[in-house]
Order: C-alpha cells, then sequence, then structure tokens
DNA sequence: TCAATAAATTGACATGAATCATATAAAAAC
DNA sequence: GTTTTTATATGATTCATGTCAATTTATTGA
C-alpha cells in the first residue's frame, strides 16, 4: 500500500514506450530523420523559453528538468535514461520549451523533430494515447513533487529524495552519486548547508552511510517513515 | 511580454475545447451516454483514491482541484466553468482519481464515461491531439503554481492568486469572491491570518478595496509588480 | 429578535530554515 | 608539489511565516 506521491523526484520506470505504438514504417521515419547528439557534464539540453524544435529522447546518461528562476532553479525532475523531454511543448502553435533541461553527466540523446512528432500524434491515435499515458505519469509526478515541497520539511525531503534516487534511479541502496551537495540541495529545493545538516542527522543516527559521493542507504524502512511523516 | 508562469490559479481560458474535434455522431454518443448531475456548495465532485468511472465537464459553478494532505491540503487550480476535471487519472489499467475536487458554488457538472473517453481518444486522434494540448496546457499552470509557491513569499503569493481571480475567473478589475478567508488562505498555500495581514497591507496602500467578499483590484500594475518580484 | 455559531481580525510568540561568516578538506591548475 | 579554486562542513544570527490566544464582527437558526 505504498503511497502514489511518494518517491517525487522522477516518474516511475515503468518500461512502457510510446514508440512500441508506432508501426514499423512509422518507427523508421524517426530512425531516418532522428539526430542524435553527445552533451557533457553540466551542458544544457534545452533552454526554457526557446523554441522547441524537437523532442529530445535521453537515451544515457541522467539530467534534471528544471524552471529558471531568479533566486534558485526550481527543478522539475530528473530524468534517467529511456525518457522524453519536452513532451510539455507539444502545443498548437508557439512550441516553448517550458523548462530547461541540463545534464548530469555525459549523456547522449535523440532529437525528434516536433512537427514529426505531431505528425505522428495525428495520424496514430494509440501512439497519441501511450502519449497521454505519459504526460499523465508526469502529472502524477509533479503532484507528488508539488506536495512533498509544500507540506514536507527539511529530513521528509530528503529521506523522499534518497529513496527515489536508490528505487527509481540506481536501483540499489548503494550509489554514487553524481552531484554535488550544491546539486543535491537544488534537488531537494532547501540551501546547500540545510542539506548536509540533515544528511549528518541521518548520518549520526545510522539511517544512512556516506563516503563523499558515496552513499548508502542502511534503514529503509525509517527513510520511508520519515519521508511520509514530513 | 508576459511571464508564461504568472497567473498561476488556473489555466489560460482559451476556449478551445476538445470536444470540437469530435465528429457529429461521436458527439452524439457522449450526448446520449453523458449524466447530468447538479452539486450544492462545498459538495466533493471526486475523491482522490476513488476509482475514476468518468470524466468531470464543469458546466456551471467554481470548483477546486487539491490533494489532500494531513495538516492541510494543497490546492492544485480552481476550475471554472468549460473545463475538464479528472483527465490525468486517463491510465491504461488503474483509473484512480489522482486528485480530489469540490465545489465552491452551487455547480452543474456532466459526467462522461471514462472508457467512452478513452474510445474516443483511440478513435479519433484529432481528439487525442486535443487532449493533450489541454493536458500540456495544464502542465503549464500546474508549473506555474509549483513556481509560485516555493519562490515567492506571502505579498507575492496572494497579489498573484488576486490577478489570477480577476483576470481569468471573473474577467473584471471588482468581484465578488465566493471564498472565506479560510478558503483563499488555502488556495494561496498560507495560513488564514497571513491571508487577512497581507489583504490588510494591499488596502493600507491603496493597491486593492474589499467590503467583506467583495474585492476590487484598484493598482493592477502595482500587483503584478508584486506577484513577479515574490 | 436573540442566542449560538462561524468568520474575520489583531497581537504576541515560537520555530523552521535561510543566510552569513568562517573553517576545513578536497580537487584542479600551474 | 605548491598554489588556487572549489566543495564540504559547522556555528551564530536573522527572518518569514505559522501557531496560539483573545476579540470583534457577521451569519445562522430557533
Amino acid at each position: 500500500m505504498e503511497n502514489i506521491y511518494s518517491n517525487s523526484c522522477t516518474v516511475y520506470p515503468n518500461g512502457e514506450n510510446c514508440f512500441n505504438a508506432l508501426t514499423e514504417s512509422e518507427k523508421k521515419l524517426i530512425e531516418k530523420n532522428k539526430v542524435i547528439l553527445t552533451y557533457s557534464k553540466g551542458e544544457t539540453v534545452c533552454k526554457q523559453g526557446s523554441f522547441a524544435s524537437h523532442i529530445v529522447y535521453l537515451k544515457k546518461g541522467l539530467a534534471k528538468v528544471y524552471l529558471e528562476g531568479k533566486p534558485k532553479n526550481l527543478i522539475l525532475k530528473i530524468i534517467p535514461p529511456g525518457n522524453l523531454i519536452g513532451l510539455p511543448c507539444i502545443h498548437d502553435e508557439n512550441n516553448i520549451f517550458l523548462y530547461s533541461a541540463a545534464t548530469y553527466i555525459n549523456s547522449e540523446v535523440e532529437l525528434i523533430g516536433i512537427d514529426l512528432f505531431k505528425q505522428l500524434i495525428l495520424q496514430n491515435s494509440s501512439f497519441a494515447y501511450r502519449v497521454i499515458n505519459i504526460l499523465n505519469e508526469h502529472a502524477v509526478q509533479t503532484f507528488g513533487r508539488f506536495h512533498s515541497f509544500t507540506n514536507k520539511q527539511l529530513h521528509g525531503r530528503v529521506a523522499d529524495t534518497l529513496l527515489c534516487l536508490a528505487q527509481r534511479i540506481f536501483k540499489t541502496e548503494s550509489f554514487n552519486l553524481p552531484l554535488t551537495r550544491n546539486d543535491f540541495a537544488e534537488l531537494t529545493g532547501m540551501s546547500t548547508e540545510s542539506v548536509i545538516r540533515v544528511m549528518k542527522d541521518f548520518k549520526d543516527d545510522g539511517f544512512i552511510k556516506t563516503d563523499g559521493k558515496e552513499i548508502e542507504l542502511i534503514n529503509i524502512e525509517m527513510l520511508m517513515k520519515i519521508s511520509e511523516v514530513g
């Protein structure tokens, strides 16, 4: 009986992929027209407000999707491989990137022209249906994150994020986090100092072990409880 | 040059409606199968976590869509007439309402069976495309609200909400708000006392006039500036 | 019409979390 | 290998906003 709104830092990895709904010829069309790019760590993949000529498929790597903000950015989600970036900018006329995206590590992406993408939606309703499914999964994730940010306090948010990283991104309780404490603070929506303090608390209480960027979750039960309570 | 992320309490009223993309016979199919209901003020229209057998079209009235939370709920948006409630619960298998909705005033809704709605998506890709458009408009709104809640402080959020009410809901600078200060506090995500204090500040500064539930925006420019700055 | 309840208001206080200042440790550059 | 820069860590302070308590005003119901 897990809360649909826990683990709010990324979408649930259901393995489903909208491209499976395409016909062979449609798949080939994408293959022919896609552009493959590589990005180094830290590069901007798409820029909020700019013209969105394409949808981005993250093939390898790890990225953050965020709203640009004056004092600080707001990370909407992190993107593990196998996910699309930029779906929400599909809109009748002005296709503008609604958010920015940047890589945490060296990454490989495929660009799919937005006009082609739209065309496929209009000619293949099964594909459209799958796109709707994906958009709704992202909506759940966004709602969960929104809830987490507004109702939970520091310890809850850090616990939530650690669990999400372990369960949804790295799929193991012990992982090497390619983020600075500063990045991690941005991800949890708090100050760097607070992240460090909370991590120290968790360490002192024996809930986690850390060694630089190596993080190991020891007491998952407890972290889940902290994440729930807030 | 307006920020796409201002006025975050409801979606932009673009007049477009996904049902326009339906054929006559499909429209008739909906007409035949829809259920019309009336709700009094304060009633729950849909309940987070319950089985979603239908999509809700708000014909008349005003409603809030919110996540249920332990200490307090989180309002995701308010819904003026002409909008759909429950779109994000369209999902392959488990169609569960992802949020609750309740009316602010007496309202009239039409229920459209979710299986019919799914069927229409699968058989009419133009309809599906329009649904995608709507979902993305809601995504923009959610992002904006998320941003507003996490980056702006009290005065900014109240200004934002007042502007949104005037511009997007009531479409006039002087309106009667059918919400208690408590409701308004919930809508802005702050305590009742804080709402009252901020409103008093705005009143003292001559930015608004209030008389009970009557609210008039006097200095829109200034409110916009406050909303932007946070 | 008056009591009873609910809503609005105001001030005093508590607290979570950011900010600032400073120190240490690690990584990068030369 | 030493300097310079960047990241991590910790304590003191400040600030925004919620909570609590008390009062006034409005609304509802008998």
